[in-house]
DNA sequence: GGACGGTATGGTATCGTTAACAGGACAGCA
DNA sequence: TGCTGTCCTGTTAACGATACCATACCGTCC
């Protein structure tokens, strides 16, 4: 492998000439760039970004941590993050945390170990033990989708409470009044706001809902399972969930049609995330869609822009919206539609889309 | 932030011996070790690893270049490849380089300014230039899923020939005798192999299949709409199909339902590639299945052995075998299905699994 | 004439770490 | 006693690049 100083050598020129061309930096004369360029193409030289990165500094690397690199709505998110970044030259490192405050700490120290030179994080937990060991070592952060207990940081979110409204008043409005709520960790805000935004639309309706209505679990297929598993056991069904998470509602269906029992027939069920298409044929699920590319690609700017030195001191949060899409999954209860036939309240907030049948959206409140 | 020097003054040693303790190598004494370890702590020392990476010029990490990171086959690939390189501590970089042979160049050239110890390679094309690339910079190579021209190089693979002739031999068994096949480009290995396979077990049934049943295209979902578009608006249809790749087989099936057309009633579809489980609620593609988790971990395992210094001067080849997997896509066809009935080759061949319901288990032949 | 700004190039130090080697202390053994 | 080997620590010089500063030439302007 041949270095910077092989070329300068061979072009008898100094290696701050070389580099000067190979940074197209500073001034070199016409005559001087050829003679460089044409030593690099004789030796096959490339750079060493190892050394360059030692010296300068800087590695023009941002760092992404998740909790869930399977889950498709992280892995748009990652899309959103990488082309933003790949756009201003800066790659991306991508790290899993699987939902584990551990992970994520040992991760964080490797990324700094490794010199990244910022972090956009989705954490684990609400605590903040990852956020000030970020702090210490003076690197720049971004949280994605979660809130934190401690403020001061550039933060991108969806409004999980406005969202889960919409989706409770949608089965509110169908009919249902015994909703269940399937959803993540308690210590994760997304889930909590979730359920709050469940509350209060039930709130609304003047319904109280006890707490044997409210699931906490994990973002995952087997706690979907396992919760929607306890709601069959138990003595009085709900006609309805609303599942917090597109992992948790696979685990629920997976339940339910285990059990035998189909959707919406027997149970409704509507869902936060949507998935992306080419992920099913047919897509079936009344769901809460985020715009997650933009999550990410909006986080990846802040990032950018506070590493280019033009973002203000102080912290900004982005909150974007959410949107209700109906679908097949969701229908008036069938014993007790009786009681509660559905309101015009549905007719009021519709609006068909032409070019997917059956599918209706709303628009979720900006935050 | 802290360095090395830093810890050194601090603990009243030379950098040598901190670096001995960082490392675990050589002799420290346990009173230095203790002294450093304080140090380290007190300042929140954290090593730098490009400087460690420049000096020892090993950065412990290994590339996998890949033609498309959202096919699952591939992710599980590199699942296997991930697991096997963290066991010994190698951090693995993911690149896609979406089957274009300039992407892949690009990325070598990436890949070798970063300095990474190695590469695994699913090479875009048969040509061997990026090889050849990776060759003149000294880099060890492992290729992956796929044959090039060129040997001399490691290789893991399954043998697509024989999988394509199993699944083939499938539908002709079930009383099939026009079959297409709708594969990839021209120029993948994987491509021309499950041709091959294709046509050696049409010929066993003394059927010469002109190429109007063979369709090359690329391995995406678009692709394989466009081909099943084709062969839907053609004279004499196929009463089945074989699919070299599953997002050629997902495009192939909206196709189908687009026209009206059901599986298998309509027409039978075998798949090469497999899903995994969690991707589709009830498995129903007949498939046949390759050990991709195998493939990454055994590929990775070549590539650290060699850069180890373990392994021997000569190239070495692992062909893993396959599966067919039958399920309720295929059945036989509903008119010309008098002339042929199915033979017992079926029941000879076929091994009933218990824990899934109409599942159908045959192995393809170890190479 | 001299000050100045733009152009072009080079010298040297340094980023933070480890490789390579040197060498001292001490124990065991002939 | 002297030799050898194990244990422990330190010095020096890199790895391959860029930051920073110095220098020198040129033309222009007052």
């Amino acid at each position: 492998m041949s270095t910077l100083t092989d070329v300068a050598r061979l072009a008898g020129l100094s290696t701050m000439t070389v580099s000067r061309v190979i940074n197209d930096s500073g001034y070199v004369s016409p005559e001087a760039r050829a003679r460089v360029t044409r030593a690099i193409a004789e030796l096959g030289y490339m750079p060493n970004i190892l050394a360059r990165q030692l010296r300068s500094k800087r590695t023009k690397t941002i760092a992404l941590v998740l909790t869930d690199i399977a889950n498709p709505f992280f892995t748009t998110i990652a899309r959103g993050v990488e082309d933003a970044a790949r756009a201003q030259g800066y790659a991306v490192m991508f790290c899993n945390t699987d939902e584990s405050e551990t992970e994520e700490i040992e991760y964080i120290r490797v990324l700094i170990g490794r010199q990244v030179d910022g972090v956009l994080l989705v954490p684990a937990t609400d605590s903040s033990a990852a956020l000030q060991l970020l702090h210490k070592y003076g690197l720049p952060v971004v949280i994605l989708d979660r809130r934190l207990r401690s403020g001061g940081v550039d933060e991108v979110r969806t409004d999980s409470e406005a969202g889960a409204h919409v989706a409770v008043s949608h089965l509110l409005d169908l009919g249902h009044r015994r909703i269940a709520v399937l959803t993540g960790p308690e210590t994760v805000s997304t889930s909590a706001d979730r359920v709050a935004g469940y509350r209060r639309a039930m709130a609304e309706e003047g319904l109280d809902p006890n707490d044997e209505m409210v699931f906490f679990g994990g973002y995952n297929e087997a706690s979907g399972f396992e919760m929607m598993r306890r709601i069959l056991g138990s003595q009085r069904r709900p006609t309805a969930i609303f599942a917090a998470n597109n992992f948790v509602a696979f685990g629920a269906i997976r339940a339910l049609r285990e059990a035998g029992l189909r959707t919406p027939e027997d149970m409704s069920i509507a869902v936060f995330d949507d998935l992306p298409p080419g992920w099913v044929f047919d897509p079936f699920l009344t769901v809460v869609s985020q715009p997650a590319y933009e999550i990410g690609r909006q986080a990846a700017e802040l990032m950018l822009e506070r590493l280019a030195g033009k973002a203000p001191a102080e912290a900004r949060t982005i909150v974007l919206p959410s949107e209700l899409i109906t679908r097949r999954s969701t229908a008036p209860p069938r014993s007790e539609a009786v009681a509660f036939t559905p309101t015009d309240r549905v007719q009021r907030r519709t609006v068909h889309e032409p070019d997917a049948v059956g599918t209706v959206r709303h628009r979720g409140r900006r935050g």
